[in-house]
DNA sequence: CTAAGTGCAAAATGTTTGCATACTT
DNA sequence: AAGTATGCAAACATTTTGCACTTAG
């Protein structure tokens, strides 16, 4: 966790500011660009990706990379607010569908797997697989 | 999970007599394609992906990708009905170990999702990240 | 004979890197 | 001025796909 000292550039106050406001919390390197696009602003995607890697490294972001073939997805988790407790992700295995579930029933297996099995769970990095309602249905 | 109908190849063989006998509980598809030149016989890099992408369909195979950068690995996890009850696995993000559990309170978790949450849990598929007692140590 | 399987090479994807230029301090 | 940051394009690594050929049933 080595906050190095940066200079304050543009792209990097945009970047966080996106990270901020966004209610998204599937926010893949792509759609930093897009958004850079849409506002009129430029920044390389080398650049968003150093930025990225850095802030998780700070802690500001959290990273969850599921499929080497999907994009790894960021959300922000810096000082503010944000849900107290575990997320866990879902994903359809006939749609592909990404579920962010913040459930306190399913916080309750981090606690168990530590103390009856003594491993700590890293939900960010976890994925449940499984069907959805939708694709359930059929 | 529909194992298509399908014929008997040699590769088809060679490949799952691999997984049989291989102890390891990371292979990845590069790794098939060395054992099959190690063994003077051929197969092609679309071929094994096919093949891995319809043994994972079937569930003789688990598959999971720590990294978007990292080739994804594969175990063999048998054709039958084999432990009782569900089966998940832990891996730790340290050392890769791989934990088997069995657990009745994890079982439970399967019931929350599809009750609570409407998702049909694979626990087959389903990796737990985190860190190992032994790792945790340090 | 037909449908499925194979292999090669090319394409697609997501991410990283080299390097010359521009910006912060 | 010194040290970062940026952006482009090329490089990378893994996985997927198009297509002609082969093989199992």
């Amino acid at each position: 966790m080595n906050s190095k000292s940066q200079y304050k550039t543009k792209q990097r106050e945009i970047l966080i500011q996106y990270f901020k406001t966004s209610k998204s919390e599937h926010v893949s390197a792509a759609d930093v660009c897009d958004y850079f696009k849409k506002h009129g602003e430029t920044i390389g995607q080398s650049t968003v990706y150093r930025h990225l890697e850095r802030l998780v490294d700070e802690g500001v972001l959290n990273k969850y990379s599921f499929d080497p073939t999907a994009p790894a997805c960021f959300e922000y988790v810096g000082e503010g607010a944000h849900h107290g407790g575990t997320c866990f992700h879902c994903r359809c295995e006939k749609c592909g569908k990404l579920i962010h579930l913040h459930c306190e029933e399913l916080e309750g297996i981090g606690e168990h797997l530590l103390k009856d099995h003594g491993f700590r769970l890293n939900s960010m990095r976890t994925v449940l697989y499984g069907i959805c309602e939708d694709c359930a249905d059929k």
